[in-house]
RNA sequence: UGACCCAUGGUGUAAUGGUAGCACUCCGGUUUUUGGUAUCGUCAGUCAAGGUUCGAGUCCUUGUGGGUCAACCA
């Protein structure tokens, strides 16, 4: 263990501080509590890296508890995909929970809340409700029915129970203060008639609690110690509280709800309605389009936990509004990825060369170090053979010395092989270069230890050998948005920034070993970038994403 | 014309009244059989004005700017 001091997170203090104050440290307990009606994204990895990461810190227990109260929105695929997306993070919770768990005890608690006059069934419509509510700037009025004897409302709200009323025609409210300064304090709303089939409690309900009321004795059913939330249920907190107030025993320990700022991404919008129509109106492929910010986009990607994990920890998390640069993830990945994804050869954009001094219908099965970065990763053949492909943007005829690629007149090394030399080009009748004749130097076999092999040249190519390279698809992502924040133009929809160019799908030549590597495999294509094999890959057709490029200061010397 | 939250380099975050630090980005040098990696370095910040204090990014006041709150959603 290292003794460097690190510094804590608000949210941390906070738990230091109760743990200073008294709290036992057995006593912690937190949860993440998605709703089941949609897929994670990037921003949900902040809440379950900051819960399970606390989880972690402390020792603690944390519970991952699916908050499935609204039956017209939720859906078993949702649970599923969210366990997995938990589980691929690469975290282990303790009780899988779910709030429709609390269902029969919720209804009891309110039970006795109707009993101490605390809360009233209404029959008025949302809209005159609305009226009353007033606005956070003018208190509300009390409604007909706030007054109600405990029995009415007792026989009222067992009849909402029974199914004897019509959705929407009566709700059970919280009664509490209708001029309150919190417009969530006037009257809230407990329980709605919804005569709809839950994914796990079927029909044996017609009322469900609504999330103010579910969630805080949820936590407090399970005992957490620190719910936290994202900055918008700021305001909520009194509500919370006033619930656990109606049930708490002393004897037990007590929830505090605590709240941090959402985490934002720039080029990309994380609102699940926004990502839900890149969807629907056929903008993306689907929830796991590789350009998601969906966990199970990223994955697609080619992302590693690690790396997501990483980003989390690095940017932190904080009360303020934020809008991370992407560029802080995909350094993420590419640091991950340096050091664990082998090296192979691929031509995404090829152009034909010949080495004319080579022997006809040679070939040479040439050694090449799988990571630089890591010993351990060995060794692998690659063909070498007369013809070749290269990188169209790897050759010039002529070019200033700016230029280390090839060039007629002038060497490069070809990664691994040998040392070539262009001496000609071909080219068709529209005057495109068609092939590149260049002799090479028989005797400067990369690692052969001749004093040719040692010669300096100034630029290293990738390759691959056209009789042994096999063919793949190659989709190439770029940023989904060109703006930095799709979403926050009040004038424009976020779709006015969609990027047109955020998919490129290129014919590539890979090399042969890669004829073995399985779905979600991680390649670096040497001087490229780093990619992965997509699920679309078949026993005859090889699919690879582009997860990231690597770094390119020349392009940006050329520009 | 309310209540509450927030304000530190371009971005994200630290500094718990005592040297404004870290990471990303940008830019430049060195190394390099990946124009990658590594490594060294440059640029760049406490919203404003008052106040308390020996000392304020931190505490107080007032502004300014941003955000949240009026779903039978979560």
């Amino acid at each position: 263990m290292s003794e460097e001091k690190k510094s804590l997170n608000f949210i941390e203090q906070i738990i230091e501080d109760d743990l200073a104050n008294g709290l036992a440290q057995d006593k912690l307990r937190f949860r993440f509590p998605p709703e089941p009606n949609g897929y994670l994204h990037i921003g949900h990895a902040a809440s379950i890296c900051l819960n399970f990461g606390l989880g972690l810190r402390y020792n603690a227990p944390v519970n991952l508890r699916f908050d499935d109260t609204n039956p017209a929105k939720e859906e078993q695929e949702y649970v599923d995909s969210i366990k997995h997306d938990v589980q691929w993070l690469g975290f282990t919770w303790d009780k899988e929970l779910y709030s429709s768990d609390y269902f029969q005890q919720l209804y009891d608690w309110a039970v006795e809340i109707i009993k101490n006059g605390k809360a009233y069934v209404d029959d008025q419509s949302s809209e005159e409700m609305a009226l009353q509510k007033g606005t956070p700037t003018e208190p509300g009025t009390d409604s007909k029915n706030r007054n109600r004897s405990v029995e009415e409302n007792l026989a009222l709200f067992l009849k909402m129970k029974n199914g004897d009323f019509e959705e929407g025609s009566h709700v059970l409210r919280a009664k509490i203060d209708m001029k309150h300064v919190n417009m969530h304090m006037r009257d809230p709303i407990m329980y709605r008639i919804l005569k709809r089939h839950h994914h796990r409690t079927g029909n044996d309900w017609c009322i469900y609690p609504m999330y103010d009321w579910t969630h805080g004795e949820s936590d407090y059913l399970e005992q957490i110690s620190h719910s936290i939330c994202t900055l918008e249920f700021k305001s909520h907190r009194d509500l919370y509280d006033w619930y656990i107030d109606q049930v708490y025993d002393p004897e037990k320990l007590r929830p505090k709800q605590r709240e941090f700022a959402r985490r934002n991404l720039s080029y990309t919008v994380m609102s699940k309605r926004k990502l839900l129509q890149l969807v629907e109106e056929g903008i993306v492929t689907g929830w796991d389009d590789p350009r998601m910010p969906t966990i199970s986009g990223l994955r697609r990607r080619g992302y590693t936990p690690e790396s997501i994990r990483t980003f989390s920890e690095t940017a932190g998390i904080s009360k303020r509004d934020n809008v991370t640069d992407v560029a802080l993830l995909e350094y993420c990945i590419k640091d991950d990825l340096n050091k664990t994804a082998p090296r192979v050869m691929a031509v995404l954009d090829p152009i034909k060369v010949v080495i004319t001094n080579y022997p006809e219908g040679n070939e040479e099965w040439l050694t090449a170090e799988n990571n630089q970065e890591d010993e351990s990763a060995g060794f692998r053949e690659v063909p070498f053979s007369r013809e070749i492909y290269i990188e169209k943007e790897d050759f010039r005829e002529e070019a200033n010395k700016k230029f280390f690629r090839l060039k007629l007149g002038n060497e490069v090394r070809l990664k691994n092989a040998y040392i070539i030399k262009a001496e000609s080009v071909v080219k068709d009748e529209n005057g495109e270069i068609t092939e590149i004749h260049c002799t090479y130097d028989t005797e400067s076999l990369s690692g052969s230890g001749t004093e040719a092999s040692q010669r300096k040249v100034k630029g290293t190519l990738h390759w691959v050998s056209i009789k042994h390279a096999i063919k793949a698809e190659v989709r190439v992502y770029d940023r989904l948005f060109t703006e930095e924040a799709p979403d926050s133009h009040k004038e424009k929809d976020f779709k006015d920034f969609l990027n047109p160019d955020s998919l490129t799908v290129l014919e590539a030549f890979v090399e042969p070993s890669l004829k073995e590597a399985n779905v979600l495999d991680r390649f670096q294509f040497q001087r490229l970038g780093y990619f992965c094999v997509d699920k679309d890959t078949t026993e005859f057709h090889l699919v690879f994403n582009r997860t990231v490029p690597l770094r390119d200061s020349w392009a940006k010397m050329e520009e």
